[in-house]
DNA sequence: CTGGGGTCCT
DNA sequence: AGGACCC
């Protein structure tokens, strides 16, 4: 006799993920670590953005702002780090390589988190999880946890519900657990627990009388659909088992780029943005062309801090360019269309552009007439291009070519070293 | 003194 | 174009 068709053995999703990434990466190179509160910064040292199970004992919130933290550190014995994304990114690339090796049907979905097609038993399944996470600790030195589930937003929560309760051991087979203790689950958490709904979509869902997750599992999807959005109508079906959302194909290229900075002294005049956009579009046109993209649409931006609600200003212009290009020349020409929106005197606090409508370099065939004579030239060529055009200190690698300009540059005041892709910074091991 | 880079849907 | 979400 076969099995009804919902007992059969469906491939389901396993979601793994470390736990907190960036300050498990940083232990990993620095034992002395091991134990003590620590956090990663934000960009800019700006705010806390990784804590270790120390740091969240002590209270400290996610995004707590470093400034409100640094008076306490000493006291707490509260270690702090600027973000290492080189280090972070090399990390990462080797969990991932070791979990394609569990399945074939891997979805690498962030810097700290993969899906994977999986088929087992329950035991075959909880055991598979139990590898894994043994594996990736063992060698590549991060802990993981696994959920395992029909949809990826349960295998998400079964994953979220591994990392607190310890009962687990990490690894939380979903449908290995009492229905029970799935809806008692459901029942203590509030939908903002879920993937896909954050405090803006809470306050609606609540104004409807849904708080937890278990009152949005049996909410009705059609009208779920009509009130808010098929998003969230998905969300919904996959709680109750039915997977909405798939396993992507790993994207190649991106559709926008931005680059944007907040600065660590606010720019009051047209001259020092002037700069600024100039280092964004040398940025962007040397990314673009590593990538082997052109943009048609740019758009440049520049703000005033979100947090002083006086005065607030926040200029924008979207330019069509001539035609798809990554010159350094056009980007920037570009980009400096923001200046006569800017008001000396205005304290902006960050700016930025974005290039869109990306498409790859030659797809299409330009008629000579419409060539632009920039885009054969070498690099070193279009920054004296830039730099002639546009004054000494328009442009520069970096912020060498700014000097006497505000100070924007990125401060990264607690680095940790690059252990595993520069060799002047590798780890040193003493033998004893 | 409070980050930056993305996607998707309406 | 803007608003929601994600990490």
């Amino acid at each position: 006799m076969s099995k009804p068709a919902t007992m059969r053995r469906m491939p389901l999703i396993a979601h793994v993920d470390v736990n907190c990434f960036y300050a498990s990466a940083e232990r990993s190179f620095d034992p002395s670590l091991e134990g003590k509160p620590v956090v990663v910064l934000s960009n800019n040292d700006g705010c806390a953005v990784t804590r270790s199970p120390e740091a969240k004992a002590l209270g400290i919130p996610l995004g707590e702002p470093w400034f409100k933290l640094a008076p306490r550190a000493k006291e707490w014995g509260l270690v702090a780090l600027s973000s290492n994304y080189e280090l972070y990114g090399d990390i990462s690339a080797r969990v991932m390589e070791l979990l394609g090796r569990y399945s074939a049907w891997l979805e690498v979905y962030s810097i700290d988190e993969a899906f994977l097609g999986v088929k087992g038993t329950p035991d075959e399944l909880l055991a598979l999880g139990r590898t894994m996470k043994t594996a990736v600790r063992r060698n590549v030195g991060v802990p993981v946890c696994v959920g395992i589930a029909a949809t990826k937003t349960l295998a998400k929560l079964a994953n979220k519900w591994a990392k607190n309760n310890p009962a687990f051991d990490g690894v939380c087979h979903w449908d290995s657990v009492a229905p029970a203790d799935r809806e008692s689950l459901m029942g203590r958490l509030s939908v903002i627990e879920i993937w896909g709904v954050a405090t803006r979509l809470t306050k609606r869902l609540n104004v409807l009388g849904i708080h937890s997750i278990l009152d949005l599992s049996r909410a009705d999807p059609v009208m779920i659909r009509d009130r808010f959005s098929v998003v969230m109508m998905r969300t919904v079906l996959e709680l109750q088992g039915t997977p909405c959302i798939p396993m992507e194909e790993e994207r190649i290229g991106r559709d926008q780029l931005i680059f944007s900075r907040s600065f660590a002294t606010s720019i009051t005049t047209a001259a020092g943005m002037r700069q600024v956009l100039s280092v964004y579009g040398q940025q962007a046109s040397a990314r673009l062309a590593k990538h082997g993209l052109q943009a048609k649409v740019l758009t440049a931006f520049a703000g005033t801090s979100h947090f002083n609600p006086k005065d607030t200003s926040y200029p924008s212009v979207c330019v069509p360019l001539p035609m798809p290009t990554a010159d350094p020349v056009l980007l920037t020409r570009a980009a400096h269309t923001l200046l006569p929106h800017i008001s000396e005197g205005v304290r902006y606090a960050r700016a930025g552009i974005m290039v869109t409508d990306l498409r790859p370099t030659g797809n299409q065939a330009p008629l000579a007439l419409f060539e632009n004579p920039h885009e054969e030239r070498r690099v070193g060529t279009l920054l004296d291009d830039v730099t002639r055009r546009y004054g000494r200190g328009s442009i520069g690698l970096g912020h060498a070519g700014i000097r006497g300009g505000p100070d924007w540059t990125m401060k990264r005041d607690m680095l940790s070293p690059r252990y595993t892709t520069h060799w002047d910074e590798l780890p040193l091991v003493k033998a004893a």
